[in-house]
DNA sequence: TCGATTTATATGATTTTTCATATTTTCAGC
DNA sequence: GCTGAAAATATGAAAAATCATATAAATCGA
């Protein structure tokens, strides 16, 4: 017994095994998203306009799990890159739409692409039902978990 | 047709769903850890420690999902604060063991003891087979990504 | 048993992230 | 059409995270 292990919370705990889960997931195609030269933040932006383009920046901050300001400022640099414009919203001068460069645009999708491959690999190493499943399961997690009375 | 609703990627992605699922899930538990006066990765530490008093900064830092420089620090901190201590390990000199003081144990144990509630809880939101299922789904998605082959 | 390699932790410098709050625009009710 | 509240974005200052690398101890092989 040179290791006294217990582990006997910690490993069973749904809000560990979510997050190593994701963390754990993501790893690789992380890696392969900052080989493209992105940061993982703007391969989310870039991912979430490739669905929608001309997001506005609460919306794409949302979706892409992080706070507004931190958005306001990925955006700036993406911008500054070339990756993606500001566009003033004609309707509601407080809006700031985003919107894919052309070069923005071709990463965006080439990587949308390696996503798809890197996803449909993923899931044929689980077997068939746990495959079938998992996104199901979290989809219905997260339904739960957006009603209010949620918890 | 006032918003253009494609979404036709990312919400269905599969890492998508474990980043989501994962972020969501926690924050209402993170709230109250941060209202206990703790910041999350310091709750991780301590949870860890519950399973396993005076693991070393290395496997604490890759059981709470943390690089090891930052484990360092944050372990800095809360030794500052008075909820470890380190101790040095007498076999292998390079080695940080990481204790829980006894303030330490007391914050961790009912910290953990609030964290199985809420999971309960969690767990009840779901439809029973759900519930029944995604604990096995995602560790299994663990065990697929240890394997070397992984991907 | 010496030297090269690996492992464990720490740290300086830089970059990110957060937090609080300012600014601008819209909206709702009167 | 005013006024106060709400929404969208931006920004300065502070805190945290990352990256590269330093230091020190253990281990492995010849």
């Amino acid at each position: 017994m040179s290791e006294t292990q217990n582990d006997t919370f910690v490993t069973g705990y749904l809000l560990y095994l979510l997050a190593a889960s994701s963390e754990q997931a993501s790893a690789q195609f992380h890696d392969h998203v900052r080989a493209r030269g992105l940061r993982v933040p703007e391969w989310r932006v870039l991912a979430c306009l490739v669905d929608n383009d001309g997001m506005m920046i609460t919306r794409l901050a949302r979706l892409s799990l992080m706070e507004q300001s931190r958005m306001t400022r990925i955006v700036d640099q993406m911008d500054a890159r070339g990756l993606v414009t500001r566009v003033a919203d004609s309707n509601d001068k407080r809006r700031v739409r985003v919107r894919l460069t052309a070069e923005g645009r071709d990463l965006a999708e080439a990587l949308v692409k390696d996503a798809r491959r890197h996803e449909t690999r993923l899931l044929s190493a689980l077997a068939d039902t746990d495959a079938a499943r998992i996104k199901g399961v979290l989809r219905t997690l997260l339904d739960v978990l957006d009603r209010p009375d949620a918890t």
